[in-house]
DNA sequence: CTGAAAGCGCTTACAG
DNA sequence: CTGAAAGCGCTTACAG
């Protein structure tokens, strides 16, 4: 009776939509059986008799019923949402992970709720706050800068995992990619190449890829037995721009290099940029190695020879993680281990 | 006494919390009134007296209220979400554009929900049931394939806003670029710099924009007085590898051409990689031209001349109408007009 | 295995 | 101007 009336009238949203609304009541009704029924076989909370359930799938296929996630997280608290803190949703680098993430949840019925952090920890702190205010059943944060003990704090509400970090705590997931390593092979190229006087422009000190990367430039050159110069170090920002200023600071500081190692590739890019403006060829005169391998290095003139990381296996392995945290399983996932591409940025050093 | 009893208990969801879950209830307690009346303040619903007023802001401020979104979205059919289907979300074109749509939303309280059509009519289609399953207020488009007549549909039922197409139906608004202007333009500057053998890399012949951008191509020249040269044209896929391989195709054929107008930058970097490998300098020996002016176009080399295309504001001004249409008001915005940015990638033609 | 009932945190006619 | 009540579409103890 009372699910009739249900049935009878439609509902405030569906008067603004084409298709009524179809209510898990209906469904519930035209298999004869309780809402409470219908609920728990969506769940699969409860075993249901064979008959039972067949006709509650018929009903459900006849009248085309899809569950309100709205109603299902005001009810049972899950939303089958989780909150993505990306810190620019434009990066060129964190793209394809997003689009890693969002095939995965796709196929497991969640959604992603993407935001920016904007590389700002009170930003990102504020981004928690929407996205748990939006009842998102975990959150994962792509690297940022928030603490540690921030990401443990949230973890012990709900469901972290992050990435660019290594950490470990109830409820929380962290997945690293070897900077490190990533930079000690780099350099090692280059030094294989013949190249002794190996500029690195740095990534922003507050990154601790940044950091991890150039730890892994001094350990090659330590490796090969070549003392570290302060010199052909110069700092930059992880941007073009920082890439174009580091080469020209560097040509006018008359050191000599016969190769660059960039932190990323989007440094690299400038860097390009600025020894084609002082009539500098690559890899002619200069040798240059990025790290990341974007989309759009093997598009670079000459192609760039770099470090690849697996951007797009991060996001799916970010998210399904996240979707064994939320069963209540241990993540075990690794980040596979970096790899050099060689393309035509990069060449033996011509004897003087 | 009924509210007492909520007060006193946590609410499941927020056992999974840190700080307990501030309802509106707690919130109309504390100040001594109803919640009805909170509920009234917080939507501007109705006119309260001063004092009450005051009391309810105290105690919402000294509770710490945010109100559930989720609980508004069962409620009263509003999420305060808007679903916005880009074709990839790792689109280099459409990451600005994202930016400037999160950014407009988040100032009015309202939250983004990204989702990817990949280009195709069926996927955009489960996108917009997916949003309309989480019950967003409205549905932003970005271009894509879906036919004129599936949106006007949609609109019917939800406030939509587009990009792409020149579209007017009610509670549908349509924001569309003039890439037929911006093709024109383009070829002009080529025409002026004394080009006369100008190849076109066209775009995806699916897409409108490609076929506008083809006509101002053809429409410029037609101005000036030249011949149209079927052979002079190749197909792309609006990315680099279709860029690339244009390019040779056209190298190929025999044609004789010294300039390039590729359809967008993406092909451009690839049609400079094509040449680069032909060695062919640009713009010594080919000048080239491409459309949008993704943000790494400066940082191509050489730097390439492109339309300028206004991405960013793109996202704000289609955040602005949706949220005019939910308001109830008729956007008004037009996008910008094309703007050539002429950089290092074309010059004048050099007598033979 | 299955229902009836209460509840999630809000909003909104319905009555003053 | 303001409350009490019903309702949004589900889920989940609580009882069989």
């Amino acid at each position: 009776m009372k699910i009739k009336a249900v049935t009878e009238r439609k509902t405030r949203a569906a008067a603004a939509h084409d298709k009524p609304q179809v209510t898990l009541g209906m469904v519930a009704e035209a298999a004869g059986v309780s809402p409470s029924t219908v609920s728990r076989i969506l769940n699969g909370t409860a075993v249901v008799s064979e008959v039972k359930r067949k006709a509650i799938d018929r009903a459900i296929a006849r009248l085309g019923f899809v569950p309100n996630p709205i109603a299902r997280g005001l009810a049972g608290g899950r939303t089958m949402s989780v909150g993505v803190i990306t810190q620019a949703i434009d990066s060129p680098f964190y793209g394809l992970a997003l689009r890693g993430i969002e095939d995965t949840f796709d196929q497991a019925g969640y959604s992603a709720l993407f935001v920016s952090g904007q590389w700002d920890a009170a930003e990102e702190a504020r981004c928690i706050e929407v996205l748990r205010s939006r009842r998102v059943d975990g959150i994962i944060v792509l690297t940022g800068r928030l603490s540690d003990q921030a990401l443990r704090n949230q973890a012990k509400a709900l469901p972290i995992v992050a990435t660019g970090r290594r950490l470990k705590a109830p409820g929380l997931f962290a997945l690293d990619f070897d900077n490190f390593e990533g930079g000690r092979l780099a350099t090692h190229h280059l030094l294989a190449l013949g190249h002794r006087r190996i500029a690195f422009i740095a990534g922003d000190a507050r990154h601790p890829d940044a950091n991890e990367r150039q730890r892994g430039y001094r350990a090659a050159l330590e490796a090969a037995g070549i003392a570290f110069d302060p010199g052909l170090v110069m700092p930059g920002q992880f941007n073009e721009e920082s890439g174009l200023l580091a080469v020209e600071r560097l040509l006018d500081s008359g050191v000599a290099f016969s190769a660059i190692f960039a932190a990323n590739d989007q440094m690299a890019f400038g860097a390009a940029l600025a020894l084609h403006r002082r009539s500098l060829r690559v890899p002619d005169d200069v040798s240059l190695v990025g790290f990341d391998d974007l989309p759009n290095a093997m598009y670079a003139l000459p192609p760039l020879s770099t470090i690849h990381q697996p951007v797009h296996e991060l996001g799916r392995l970010t998210a399904n993680a996240m979707l064994q945290l939320l069963a209540g399983e241990a993540p075990t996932a690794v980040m596979p281990p970096p790899r050099f591409i060689p393309r035509e940025s990069s060449r033996m050093l011509k004897k003087a």
